[in-house]
DNA sequence: GATGAATGAGGATTCATTCAT
DNA sequence: CATGAATGAATCCTCATTCAT
């Protein structure tokens, strides 16, 4: 995205990857128009085309970008030293929801792109950012055996992303709805509620003191 | 519907309904094309519209059929003598899952129309089939004692909702991405296994030995 | 008309040319709905075809029988003893206003197909009908030297009609706009206004007490 | 509409105009087809919707384009220094005729849409243009004392208005039925021919000699 | 006589994409 | 770099008319 762009001064380039951004969010890739988007980005059509052959390739670039972005928050901002990979989802909840601050729609886009393939076949697409993260996230520290004994450890870190993705998406389906912004506050706070939830459900019961971090 | 086509040779009906079924389980209502539909079907553009005065009002008509087909099956084969909600979930998936040698791609379109609401939305839009069932289902017989004291019951019951609906989902993502017809047998071994693990997590621990049917 | 639809009760042929007639007054012949009419009439789409071969002839027909309508009443209700042609011309506006309290429609429709040519192309369209009358309307009993001297009869006969057209599509396109029923007492107000104006200045001028009639 | 078209070159422009103004002319609005018009300018679908949003605007802006041009006309060629109504609108007509050498179809045009509303509800449409030069047209330097007195002033107008419209509606229905191109010279000639009749009718008969002109 | 299912050409409009300037 | 004119296939939908029953 940055290299596609990199010649053009950055506001314009901003108001390019806003205007794509909120167009799709707030609709499905057939129909977010291209039209829309360069309107509200205040350039050309034929500009749009100059820098990305498709619409398909302006979607898919969006996405790495969006991705490299989050991914690249999430290195930086997070802290590895905690081996306890529910509260890392969390934390990783709480870093998302703060990029939206300063960029509206990136995780109703991000929610957007994640319905169309679980995590792991993302992990497919964009080997380089996404999947070293992701094994970064679930191994690098982590210590499974604050999980219960005899549980279906993949099946059961599935649940919980699952749980995660649906809080997201019935905001984002809030907002197409009713077109009000989404409450930051009651996400996080569904977070965590929810993440508590299932900790007290598949970690085993000793430590709990300790999760109230 | 069968009253809309009902001086219609089943066979043709059938067409319709499937036809308008897999394109819609294929493509986003607004991506779904009625040519293609009509193609499919083996008939006139004209016919379509002279049973459905617009492609809305085909959809609409179609969930409601899928709906209340869904229903009238469940509340017919269901055993309402069980207070297990998880194995009632179990059952209704399974149900499901038949369905489904007798309409391919009904689940899929389920599903779909499920992604613009949360059932509890979908309450208010079909009264009397689907909001009566859905107080059968949650209220007629249930023991929720069994469900372990102290937590919030009405998240639990959504992260099981959740995980049936991410199953699905992604099924019909698999579908939409290679067009390889969904294996019944395996996603039945899926919601069982997930079931099985929420279950597990959330009901009391004596009655352990009595979950094994 | 009536020899068409001959074996049929009357109350369902009166509902089938009301309905057209209706349908063709409120729109132009393009956007006359056949579907509006059968559904108005409460007959199906067959039936309407099985009598007219299409909205053409539909139309065609619907023309000839209102024209005769119109002509029988004329020739029966009219004053034939007159010699004043513009009062003959009141006595026709008057009749045809009164039959619209019967046929509600009918005067919009006549004035539709006025529209599409002037009296005299009709003439030839109607022969046995409309064209004996236009003789005996024009000729029978009536005194033209009334007329000034030294004008171009024709051409003042003329806008004689074309007055009278012109208050008529007033009344038509203000039922269009509107859709509020056209008020018959003005109508008739206009009709005499204008032609005493119009006798006033073509006629001679001595017998003025006269045409206070 | 040159605004609109003003980056094209004028040949094409010229096309798509004169394309236009001759399928409204020769269908009423529902019927004109735009697949017609494009096909006629020798241009794309596209394009005419990307020029003019749809087929209504089209033709609200060819309805404004075409009032502008014969006021335009008006303004500038009429001479304002004449005191005779009905010389003024003879002149009006010439005027008109006279601009139908250069757009062919642009009189028929005016007058379909002239009947769509009688010239005073078109005054509330078209406030700056036309109705600036109607309430020129009627009094600057207007002597109505010309006219007989004690006749409803009005009325004769509407009469003398009425008439007009109807010899052009005349020719425009003669051209919807055989096709060919209208006679301006026998227009014109009618045109003079009924106004010298109204004139007689409702000038005082003094100034006779004057109207030979 | 009477039905209404069925047709298919044609309607207006949208939209991603290309290309000359 | 940047524009926006131009394309044309595809969209949903309408409608007069036919025809088997």
């Amino acid at each position: 995205m940055e290299e596609i762009l990199k010649n053009m001064e950055e506001e314009k380039r901003n108001r390019i990857i806003n205007s794509a951004l909120e167009e799709f969010a707030k609709n499905s890739f057939e129909k977010a128009s291209t039209n829309q988007i360069v309107k509200k980005a205040g350039i050309s059509k034929g500009l749009l085309f100059h820098y990305f052959k498709s619409k398909q390739e302006l979607f898919e670039k969006l996405e790495k970008y969006v991705i490299r972005l989050i991914c690249d928050t999430i290195r930086e901002e997070m802290d590895w030293t905690g081996s306890d990979l529910v509260e890392r989802f969390k934390e990783i909840s709480l870093i998302k929801i703060k990029l939206m601050n300063q960029y509206p729609y990136i995780y109703d886009f991000s929610i957007e792109l994640l319905k169309k393939g679980s995590i792991e076949e993302l992990k497919g697409r964009y080997e380089e950012d996404f999947s070293d993260l992701m094994v970064k996230v679930y191994q690098d520290n982590i210590d499974y055996s604050l999980f219960k004994e005899g549980i279906d450890l993949q099946k059961v870190v599935r649940i919980i992303q699952w749980t995660l993705e649906k809080i997201g998406e019935e905001s984002i389906e809030k907002l197409k709805q009713t077109g009000e912004r989404i409450d930051l506050e009651k996400l996080q706070k569904d977070v965590e509620d929810y993440l508590d939830i299932l900790k007290r459900a598949f970690y085993k019961e000793k430590k709990e003191e300790e999760s109230h971090d």
